[in-house]
RNA sequence: GGGGGCGUAGUGUAGCGGUUAACAUGUCGGCCUGUCAAGCCGAAGAUCGCGGGUUCGAAUCCCGUCGCUCCCGCCA
């Protein structure tokens, strides 16, 4: 080893040792006669002062430094003065006296700061990706990434789960994201496909008889960009057998517990997890995925709005529609065109428009929608919403999907503006019963809610072959913070209940056999009941950390457009690779 | 595919129709033996993303374009 000890270890203890340490430079004060460098390694900093009276090689080597020089330095421990001491420092407390420095590497100025979290713009920081993960924020953020995996593979080797790894390379399923493709050289013009969730592979290891598996597996999905979606991700995927619903949402409760108590420093709000039903959720916060760090619950009001004269309102609940009303507190002071501002986001979402009254302090309302809230009228309405005088009553009147839509992106607006949702705090919720199928308008046939080996709640399977629509999933959504951070079910073990969904989902058997005929064979060679669960290390390790994006805990991450900036990726290649692999690029 | 935001020395920002584009920090040089955001003095460093237009005059206004980013669609 280069180094005997790291730069955070220096101790009052050592003081008197000759010990050699190794890192970068990461600042330099040079007072001509003596010189002091903070050298930085992942464990801190030291302090080395370089005295041209202990060794005048040391100091010239040390006037030769700069940022981010690598330097090897030997020296003696010393103890600081008592006023020199600084507190700032795990190793505030002693300094090292240089005797040899040896540089062994120099180092351009690099583009931006190291020593400082300061904001640059990340376009750069990406380009130079690895001087960016020599910043503190990000070393942070990776290292609390390790414990979080470490401590998930520690929790479930206890409790008997076998890690597992399935292939990359494995084949395309048309249902669900846009895929990625891997052309094969062997077989001209077949594709690999890159899984977008081991989903299959862990089933079939139930199958084969393994009960308890894990992996944190890569996945990946060729779909655009948000903040807390990459084109490859990792998910913590999981699977057991002989199990129900409360017994993987149990294991996952108590995982994620230990995890933000032992590994983080956040604040969880509620225990155990709040459960929600997805109507409920809908209800209450417009959205399956709702942040409940802070309340601005939505209030249905259609029946007041229903005896109103005002025609947006009553038109909506005519049409079999609500109107929903979402209270914003101490915002009653908001000026006309305030209020209106607020339309844009409404629209945003998809709603027409939006309703606004404000309580007066004598409680009476004024605003756009006051004029038909009067007296009982505002009554019941302040009763029903529970808003009080200084408040500010928003309402979009729509379809049901759109008025949540909308009322969901008006919520979290009022989040952020009253700053409400505060990231050192973690708000679990599991969100379940949701309905097995969607009907696809479009396409007219069903398309399942989660994914197509999602077994029906048991009191509902009857209705596959009765009313699709009002069947139940047993399916369970782990919410944090508004964000779905697992998603996962019991699944289909019974080849008849497989084949019915596959018929409501317009699923032909022979493209099914196609496409699924292994999965089918293999649920005839004695299945157990099994379900399993898949968290999103990523997003769940973005809201450890506070990072408003899971770039920011992802080693390379690549851009909204999907690039790797750093290494250029995606590029040409050789006219030769393409010719083995039989493709041929069509020009636009 | 659609909508919004941003783009000015290495970095972070200011300037938003009118002198030589400002400030901080970094960089380079000088001085400096107790600093830890070291200090003091000095210097260099910007075709204001790119192209076009309006104007006597454009970093500033308009159009286009490129890049980054946020959102909608999409994400079984």
């Amino acid at each position: 080893m280069l180094k005997t000890h790291t730069c955070g270890e220096l101790r009052k203890e050592h003081v008197g040792q000759t010990v050699t340490l190794a890192g970068w430079v990461n600042r330099r004060r040079d007072h001509g006669g003596l010189i002091f460098i903070d050298l930085r390694d992942r464990w801190g900093m030291t302090q080395i002062v370089a005295d041209p009276a202990q060794s005048g090689e040391a100091h010239k080597a040390a006037s030769e430094a700069r940022g981010e020089y690598v330097l090897q330095v030997t020296g003696v421990v010393r103890a600081r003065p008592e006023e020199m001491v600084n507190p700032d420092l795990g190793t505030g407390e002693i300094e090292l006296e240089a005797t040899v420095i040896k540089i062994l590497n120099p180092a351009k100025t690099p583009p931006f700061y190291i020593y400082s979290d300061e904001k640059v713009e990340e376009a750069l920081r990406m380009k130079y990706r690895y001087l960016d993960l020599r910043r503190r924020r990000m070393q942070r953020n990776l290292i609390l990434r390790h414990q979080v995996v470490k401590y998930i593979r520690d929790f479930l080797a206890e409790r008997g789960f076998v890690e597992i790894e399935t292939p990359v390379l494995f084949k395309t399923t048309p249902e669900g994201a846009r895929d990625y493709l891997v052309p094969s050289r062997v077989h001209p013009g077949k594709f690999y496909a890159l899984p977008q969730s081991p989903q299959q592979l862990k089933q079939l290891l139930m199958v084969a008889g393994y009960e308890r598996y894990f992996q944190i597996a890569r996945c990946f999905r060729d779909e655009d960009q948000r903040g807390d979606r990459q084109p490859e991700f990792t998910q913590l995927d999981l699977e057991m057998s002989f199990v129900e619903r409360a017994d993987v949402m149990s294991l996952i409760e108590t995982l994620m517990t230990g995890i933000v108590k032992d590994v983080s420093d956040c604040e969880l709000l509620y225990e155990p997890f709040p459960r929600l039903t997805y109507k409920e959720a809908m209800d209450r916060f417009g959205t399956d995925r709702p942040d409940l760090r802070y309340g601005l619950e939505l209030t249905d009001v259609s029946a007041i709005a229903a005896k109103t004269e005002f025609k947006v309102f009553t038109g909506a609940v005519e049409a079999g529609g609500a109107v929903k009303a979402l209270v914003a507190p101490g915002c009653g002071d908001y000026s006309r065109r305030q209020a209106e501002e607020l339309e844009v986001i409404v629209q945003e979402a998809g709603a027409k428009g939006l309703a606004w009254l404000a309580v007066n302090a004598d409680g009476t309302a004024r605003g756009g929608a006051a004029r038909f809230f009067e007296g009982e009228r505002l009554a019941e309405l302040l009763e029903a919403t529970g808003a009080q005088p200084g408040d500010l009553v928003l309402f979009v009147a729509d379809e049901y999907t759109m008025v949540s839509a909308a009322l969901d992106a008006l919520r979290r607006e009022f989040a952020r503006r009253l700053e409400l949702a505060d990231p050192k705090k973690i708000s679990f919720c599991w969100v379940i019963d949701f309905p097995l199928f969607f009907w696809n308008e479009e396409e007219q046939r069903w398309d399942p809610s989660h994914h197509l080996f999602t077994a029906p709640l048991p009191e509902d399977a009857h209705l596959l072959y009765t009313d699709p629509g009002a069947a139940r999933g047993a399916q369970y959504d782990l919410v944090c913070n508004g964000y779905e951070v697992a998603g996962g079910s019991i699944r289909i073990h019974d080849r008849a209940m497989q084949e019915r969904v596959f018929e409501l989902i317009g699923l032909d058997m022979a493209t099914a056999r196609e496409r699924f005929g292994h999965m089918l064979e293999a649920f005839e060679y004695g299945t157990p009941p099994h379900g399993g669960i898949a968290p999103g290390i990523d997003r769940i390790v973005m809201l450890l950390a506070g990072e408003p994006n899971i770039r920011e805990v992802i080693a390379f991450p690549k851009n909204q457009q999907a690039s790797d900036m750093m290494a250029d990726a995606p590029s040409v290649v050789e006219p030769i690779q393409l010719e083995e692999l039989h493709i041929r690029v069509v020009e636009d």
